[in-house]
RNA sequence: GCCGAAGUGGCGGAAUGGCAGACGCGGCAGUCUCAAAAACUGUUGGGGGGUAACCUCCGUGUCGGUUCGAGUCCGACCUUCGGCACCA
């Protein structure tokens, strides 16, 4: 009698050992082809949950795999430790951040173990010591050093009361802050900006990497390119230096149906601008405004409304008085903070005039047009009307028309505009990489020299529930001297945003103990780019995003020399319980351990991979996870309970069985690698189910000999053994085979073994399925009327007495007639 | 609201434009057992018909279209989920 299968004691085992040996120890100089399989570093929030084995194990599956197929393989684990979390622990529970984030990191690290994964420990990296953030000041002076780092002023979300800065994600969504309930407002702070923007076209183009299409769209649609005019309206305000106001218009076509002008409420020449009999209606107009979050601005289920200021401009193509109204839909991120209004033309603009009986004039005709009021904007193409010299010209002609002229005239250029904005690195919070830069009233702005890099953290900073970052009232800390003329200068307090960690993480894998640079030039060349990056698609236009454009700017600042850190990537979906996502909050949070000590981490990885497409996630379900847990217990009875061929076998049935066995296998060999070449892990675990199922009534027939059904259990345990590390490794070392599994070499398979005798042949009459017929794979179309009237009858009988129109043959397939 | 996805049995899901429901869960029936659990075997989309082998109609969120043929492609709508720049 075998002995039971014992998860926890094998699992145990096992991992030891392999940590004994260093099997999975990872090497620089190997002649094999490198394979740099990341997967994102977790937070280190506390609990390893459900989800981080749904981003992890599957990754290692995939990873195990490559390595089988003879990859030196760098799969890589680390900690992304900066963050707000920490520092809230601090206000809450007196806890140090720093205290707070290793003791979770320590926890989360025996959990990590307990996945049975590749990861080479020697790698690991965290982002809040010292020896790395280091390096994250050492890269934003050289961003400064090439003119990429600028300051400049930005709102932020600011609670009156706790007289702090909060994240978007301590604003509840009524307004409200979430410590105090007091309405939160915004505040312009001067703060550092990348100029991400600088490379906004380059990063439109996705060539030579493999990423999925969506995520490319929404990168995209982050840029949000489009190409237009800046139209200038002249301005004669006394007392106001300027002389215009620019615009930017993918509409340049429209601009004689201007009959208004909208400022963001922010612009700064509103304060000039407004009129003394309008100013307290516009400042409590602009008070409203920054209680707003952008989604809620820019919403067009939010009624459009604005205040005139009291002053106007002139459209110089038809020099007519254009009043000034600012309206929190326009944006001061956005293109010039102003825009001109169309309401004829512009859905958003027609909405806003009907509220204020603005006139609406015309410009582009629609077709059949006579001059009747619209009902509402027409925003297609037509021809001009109202528009001097340019009336009666197509629209499409005239937007070029247009600009000529406005160019001609020296009133508008041609220009690109973006969505995207700078990317805004301060925070003004403790736990973060402090940005190197001290201000000094002789010199201005200077930037820490790089020997005098890390600028720490000081521990003994104060936590208090209200107030601004700790590092502002920290005396020791903001008080240095000033690196140029060795006066007194006051350091930057802001640190940076947590992105800027996660931007080249993967970069200080290869060479994590180097000490006098980021990484080593060599050791990076061998391993860089990615070749396979995996994590969950919320990252698609922030860190994603982010990580493209910084690998950009290091590679023209000379310090990397490829264009893009990640050649493939894939996202997996997000594992749910209950029908919800899993949060404290609704404490539904699945954790795996008590699932890995009762059934296994086998049994858990399989079951993960196995509930639902990986890209798709799904819901844990505690009752399905016994099929695999079954399953796996099923393999251990297989590959122990022994073999014994059938004695009264011919040999010619012998030689049948052997065949189709070997046909079964080699179609598993080619399914399983093709499945998890596509991460379509459920469906490979499938194939391999219906494979042990296989096997398992050939054991109780005993059709074939007894060394090929060891031949097939050795197929049966390389193949599972990326999914069940621990189990197939006992099986392996059980049988007699030599260790370890997990350095052999992936099966092959041989396609014309894998090839089918037969298949079925499905006959329709009208596109309806009337029959089916086994049919040789050699078939041809000109055998096929014979067979179909021996085999078909079914079929035919449909036939009986109709007309054939037509018969569409699809080879190894179907044929369908098309009658009457 | 904008951008990006997804909707298939009681449940998770499978299906290069070509047999809808592979594989698994659950259910039902059986074997084993004093009994139960576990395990194993069989069965299982819905309706109608037949003693039975089986026959037949319906069926992939809704409505429309393309096609010899649509879960798959196109259009509109409905619902759910991810992101929206300070959660990471």
């Amino acid at each position: 009698m075998i002995d039971r299968y014992n998860p926890q004691e094998l699992d145990r085992k096992w991992q030891q050992r392999w940590e004994k040996d260093k099997l999975y120890q990872v090497s620089d100089d190997d002649p094999r082809p490198k394979w740099y399989a990341l997967t994102m570093y977790p937070y280190p929030s506390g609990d390893l949950h459900i989800g981080h084995w749904y981003a992890l194990a599957p990754s290692d599956v995939h990873a195990r795999f490559k390595r089988m197929q003879g990859y030196n393989v760098l799969h890589p684990m680390g900690f992304d430790a900066f963050g707000l979390p920490a520092e809230n622990a601090a206000i809450q529970r007196g806890i140090h951040p720093f205290t707070w984030t290793m003791q979770n990191i320590e926890n989360m690290r025996r959990q990590l173990r307990n996945i049975g994964a590749i990861y080479d420990w020697s790698r690991e990296v965290v982002t809040c010591l010292p020896e790395y953030y280091k390096w994250t000041e050492w890269f934003f002076l050289k961003l400064y050093e090439a003119g990429l780092a600028y300051r400049g002023k930005a709102p932020v979300n600011w609670c009156p009361k706790c007289q702090t800065v909060l994240a978007n994600e301590q604003v509840l969504s009524s307004g409200l802050c979430e410590r105090c309930n007091t309405t939160v407002t915004r505040r312009d702070l001067e703060q550092w900006f990348f100029r991400i923007t600088k490379y906004a076209d380059e990063m439109m183009n996705f060539d030579g990497i493999d990423w999925p299409e969506r995520i490319q769209i929404m990168q995209r649609n982050w840029i949000g390119r489009s190409e237009g005019t800046e139209i200038s309206f002249a301005l004669d305000h006394p007392g106001v230096p300027e002389k215009e106001i620019r615009v930017f218009t993918t509409r340049p076509d429209t601009t004689f149906g201007v009959t208004f002008m909208v400022f963001a409420p922010e612009h700064p020449l509103v304060a000039v601008l407004t009129s003394p009999d309008k100013k307290a209606e516009v400042d409590a107009y602009i008070e409203r405004a920054r209680r707003l979050s952008e989604i809620e601005r820019l919403s067009t289920e939010k009624e459009k409304d604005g205040v005139f200021i009291g002053s106007y401009c002139t459209n110089r193509l038809n020099g007519e008085k254009v009043p000034i109204w600012i309206a929190d839909y326009v944006l001061l991120s956005y293109g010039t903070g102003a825009v001109m209004g169309v309401p004829a033309h512009d859905e958003r603009d027609f909405l806003f005039v009907k509220k204020y009986g603005i006139p609406i004039r015309v410009v582009i005709a629609p077709p059949d047009w006579h001059g009747e009021e619209l009902e509402e904007a027409y925003i297609e193409e037509g021809t001009l009307v109202n528009s001097g010299q340019f009336d009666g010209l197509p629209s499409k002609q005239s937007i070029e028309a247009i600009s000529d002229f406005l160019e001609e005239k020296n009133w508008g250029k041609r220009t690109v505009s973006y969505r995207l904005r700078d990317w805004l690195i301060s925070r003004q919070r403790y736990w973060g990489a402090p940005i190197p830069m001290v201000y000094c009233d002789k010199c201005g702005i200077v930037p820490v020299p790089e020997a005098d890099l890390p600028v720490l953290l000081p521990e003994d900073a104060e936590f208090r529930p209200t107030g601004e970052s700790p590092l502002k009232y920290h005396e020791q800390f903001v008080n240095t001297t000033c690196p140029r003329c060795g006066g007194p200068g006051k350091r930057e307090t802001d640190t940076m945003d947590t992105f800027m960690c996660s931007s080249w993480y993967f970069l200080r894998y290869t060479s994590p103990d180097t000490n006098d640079a980021p990484f080593d030039d060599d050791k990076l060349k061998f391993w860089m780019p990615v070749d396979l990056y995996t994590g969950g698609a919320e990252h698609a236009v922030m860190h994603l995003f982010y990580s493209r454009f910084f690998i950009k700017a290091l590679r023209d600042i000379g310090i990397v020399d490829f264009d893009e850190p990640f050649i493939r990537l894939f996202n997996q979906g997000i594992i749910i319980a209950e029908k919800q996502k899993m949060s404290k909050s609704l404490g539904n949070v699945v954790t795996p351990d008590e699932y890995v000590t009762e059934l296994g981490a086998d049994t858990v990885r399989a079951y993960l991979m196995f509930l639902a497409p990986w890209e798709q996630g799904g819901e844990w379900n505690d009752s399905s996870i016994s099929g695999i847990s079954r399953w796996l217990n099923r393999i251990w009875q297989l590959v122990l309970g022994g073999y014994r061929p059938d004695g009264k076998a011919t040999p010619s049935d012998t030689e049948k069985a052997e065949r189709e066995l070997s046909r079964v296998t080699h179609q598993t060999i080619r399914r399983v690698t093709q499945d998890v070449e596509k991460f379509r892990f459920n469906v490979m675990l499938s194939a391999l189910m219906e494979y042990s199922n296989c096997l398992a009534k050939v054991k109780e027939t005993g059709s074939v000999s007894t060394q090929t059904w060891e031949g097939s259990i050795d197929i049966l345990l390389r193949l599972l053994a990326p999914t069940a590390p621990h189990l197939t490794e006992e099986l392996w070392e059980r049988t007699g085979r030599r260790y370890s599994i997990h350095n052999q070499p992936w099966p092959q398979w041989d396609e014309t073994l894998a090839k089918d005798e037969e298949i079925t042949l499905v006959v329709q009459v009208n596109g309806k399925l009337r029959d089916r017929i086994t049919v040789p794979v050699s078939i041809t179309e000109d055998e096929l009327p014979q067979l179909l009237q021996e085999k078909a009858t079914k079929a035919t009988a449909y036939l009986e007495g109709k007309k054939i129109l037509k018969q569409i043959y699809v080879p190894g397939r179907l044929i369908n007639f098309v009658v009457q």
